[in-house]
Order: structure tokens, then sequence, then C-alpha cells
DNA sequence: TGGCTCAAAGTTATATGATAATATATTGAA
DNA sequence: TTCAATATATTATCATATAACTTTGAGCCA
């Protein structure tokens, strides 16, 4: 192979790469990884640095390695699929639209949870952002922002509104999936899953302190979103099949 | 300080001593982390296993370093909190309420989440598994099985069963919290947060595949818990107060 | 012939020391 | 006073050597 990863950092790149090979099969189970040795030849680096790189895949769940056994791929649920990494690797190279529906059905669960104690426990300069965020999607539907960029600052400033650290952790995890969401249903309809209309319902809701309002508005927004990329599969799905059998 | 740790696997000792040192606020932005071969003489390690130890927690947001800048703890908000060990590091040896109540409130969101799912598409063997956790929680109420265990067993047969990557990936993080939550509140209450009974509506509706009331009852299981918690909390932390004024 | 023990080999773990890259601070000049 | 160049401290990378630890297999004994 001799893969000479180059960047500003060596270590970050060879991780990178290894990290990629591995959520995309190219070392599995079946395939595993080489020998420190080996690997050092493939990406024409030091032990020291290989070694490094290994070790942050294996603080990601990614990797085990023992004395004499050698290093080895953890089985797939091991691996620290909330890691920004982990996920950014698995979208990136390795998309598929069961992972999108599966990381939708846990916002489903996740953003409508934030709203509600958003609503709660939100202070002036987070409910700012909130009505901020609204805004820029608004002059988004003008032309005047991004309408991509305004839609994940949105969901990011709800989650950190919920002053709770965890759901907070996840505002990461939540820009990724939105990101992929609209770039995978971009193609067919307009860039927002949900019409801005939607989304000041529940910054209003969140506004007020109503928390029930609040969740349950978040949860009809994801829930249409889900809707809309659950149906989308589906006819790809079948254009898949009937494409297959066209050839036949 | 010349912390000489010992174990079968010297870098994951360090990573460990210096993630709960990261934690626990003994690094911190204000005290920041000493240069590389200061922690070598601390640790009395080569330098490349605490590099190794290092690229670890900096693989786990812990940390970051530049050349000449020297290495630094990384604002709280860019840590890890999900991944397992993080979390570990946090409950371990820094355990507050706070943390208790915002993995709840996590959980309250998440489990009723999972618990819909599952309910939809959980296959028999998933289904068997819940039975079974539920089976054990009796036998436990009998002195047949222990309490903590079977609870944990429920929840996680839960989130497995919703066959979704990113809730199965949280079953770490709930049997941590799980365990904490009961850990904190069993001196004061039977070692459950919530009735076998309750479980069990959840496990029924899960198997009869009732969608909506699962996640309603697997709602209210960990609502009641949050408030239980609340309320130990508000109770303790006047008892602090009182204590405190009463040795003036 | 089967099982147990022990030894050897292969692989990761740890150590040492040296060189390169880089960002910051300092110093000097404009 | 400001900007640029240079010095310096710190991490990044490299090369090599030794230790520790399993796994495997061979040999021996029952």
């Amino acid at each position: 192979m001799n893969t000479r990863v180059r960047g500003q950092n060596l270590t970050y790149s060879i991780a990178n790469h290894i990290g990629i090979a591995i959520v995309t099969g190219v070392y599995s189970a079946g395939n595993p990884i080489p020998i420190e040795a080996e690997l050092c030849r493939e990406y024409d680096a030091s032990r020291p640095v290989l070694r490094e790189a290994v070790k942050m895949l294996t603080a990601k769940g990614l990797l085990g390695a023992r004395p004499r056994r050698g290093t080895w791929v953890q089985p797939e649920d091991k691996w620290n699929l909330l890691d920004p990494d982990v996920l950014g690797w698995l979208l990136e190279r390795k998309f598929s639209p069961t992972l999108l529906i599966e990381f939708t059905e846990m916002r489903l669960a996740v953003e409508p949870g934030a709203a509600t104690l958003a609503a709660s426990v939100a202070g002036p300069e987070e409910k700012a952002a909130i009505s901020h965020a609204i805004e820029r999607m608004q002059a988004a539907d003008r032309g005047d922002d991004d309408p991509l960029d305004s839609d994940i600052a949105f969901h990011v400033a709800v989650l950190r509104a919920s002053r709770n650290r965890f759901y907070a952790q996840l505002t990461g995890f939540t820009s990724t999936a939105l990101r992929f969401s609209i770039r995978m249903t971009n193609r067919y309809k307009g860039v927002r899953l949900a019409s801005v209309a939607d989304h000041k319902k529940v910054a209003d809701a969140i506004i007020a302190g109503k928390a029930s309002a609040a969740g349950e508005a978040m949860r009809r927004l994801i829930q249409e979103a889900l809707e809309l990329i659950r149906k989308r599969e589906a006819q790809s799905a079948t254009r898949r099949v009937s494409a297959v059998s066209g050839h036949r």
C-alpha cells in the first residue's frame, strides 16, 4: 500500500486514515489489522507515531491490542459512535440511509427533551441565541444567510439552552446529523426538512417558558423530518430494485 | 509527586490517573498540565508511554497539545462526557448530585424513545431478554437475585431492543447512571427507584408492540425516579445549610 | 494415544536518546 | 511604537534496543 499521509500532523492524519479504513471495513474481524511493523511500512512512519495513532483509536473503542495477539478491530458495538470523530468517519466515507434514519430516531427523543428543559431553565442570553438563530433562518429564506448553517445554529442553541451538560455534549452529534440529513434530502425538495414557521413555534414556546409545548413542537418538527427521510429512502430503495430488475 | 503507577499496563494506568486528575480539577486551565519532561518524572515513566497516554486523553477531548505551547486541559465543553471512561472518572472521583440529575434528565428523553422503537421493531430474542430481566427483578424482590444488576439488565435490554445503534451505544452510559443513581439514593429508601410492577408495564407494552404506551410507561418510570432524586437532593441541601448555620 | 508441561518465538510494551518542526517571546531596527 | 527577525522552549518525529507477555507447539509422561 505505502500510503504516505501528509498533513500538518502525521499522527492525527494516520489515526484518521486508519479510522476511516476501519469504519469502511477495509480492516475488519475477517481482515485483521496488520502487525505494527507492517503498519509502519504501509504508512511510512515510525513505530512511536504509529503506536500513538493506534492508542487514539483504542481510546475511541475501534481497536484493541495485546502482546503476541496483535492489534485487532473491536466488534462494532464497542465503537464510540457518539464520538464526533468516529461518527464523522462513518458518515463521510460510509454513509448509509439506515444510519441517517437511526440518528434521526435518536434526535426525535433527544431534542424534544432538551427543548422541554430549555423552556424551564434557559436564561436571557440563551433565549437570545435561539431568537437570533430564527432570525438567521428567516434571513436565509430571503437569501441573506446560509440555510444550512442557520438551521444547525438553531438546534445547537436549544441543546445549549437546556443547561444540561449531556445534551450540550450532543451539539456536535446533532450538527453532523443535520448536515447529512439535509445533504441527502435536498436533492428532492427545498433545503429545509421543516419550515421556519415550525421552528419558530419551538422558539416561541421556549422563550415563553412553556415546557411541554416546546417539547411537543420540537417533537413534531423532527417527526416530520423523519417521515420525509423514511419516505425518500423507501422511494430510492424501490428505484434501486426496479433498476436491478430492469437489467435482467 | 512521583506517583509510580503499577498495573498490568502502564500506559492505561497513567491515562487513568491523568484522566482522573483532570476531571477532579487537579489539572485545569488555571493549573495547567506540566510539560512532558515533568510528567515523565511525576509518573516515573518514559516519554513514549506518557505521550501515548496523553494521546488517548486528547482522543477523548480532555487534552490538547501544540509544539512550544505545551499540553493543556481542554475547556470542559469539549470533554466527551458520553465516553464511558470519561463518565466513569467523573462519577467515581467527583460525584455530584447535579451530575446525577443531569443524566437522569437525559434518560428521561432517551429511554422512552428507545422503548417506543423497541415496541415496533424488537424480535423474539430481544423480547425474551426483556422478559428475563423482569423475572430477575421479581426474583431479586424475593432475595434470589441482585436488585441492582437485574434493574440495569432491564434498561440495557430495552436499549438493545430498539435496534438502533445510537441507543445501543448508550447502554454503558445508562448502566453507569443507574448504578450511581441507586447507590446515591438507596440509603434513604429501598434499593429501587421504581417498583417492579412499573417496570413490568413497560415490558408488557413493548412485547405487545404498543409503541406509544411503552414510551409513556417508561417516561413515567424515569420521571418518578427523577423526582425522587431531586427531592433527596433538595433535602440534603437543606441539611447541609442547617448543619453549617448550626455550627455558628 | 491423550493430556499436561515447558520452552521458544513472535508481538506488543517500555525505554533511551537524538533530531526536526513550530510557535512564542524577545530583541533590535526602522 | 511597531514590525520583523532571531532565539528558545516544547512538542513531533525518528531510530533502535530491551523487556514482558501470550500463544503455540513440541516433547514428555501417564
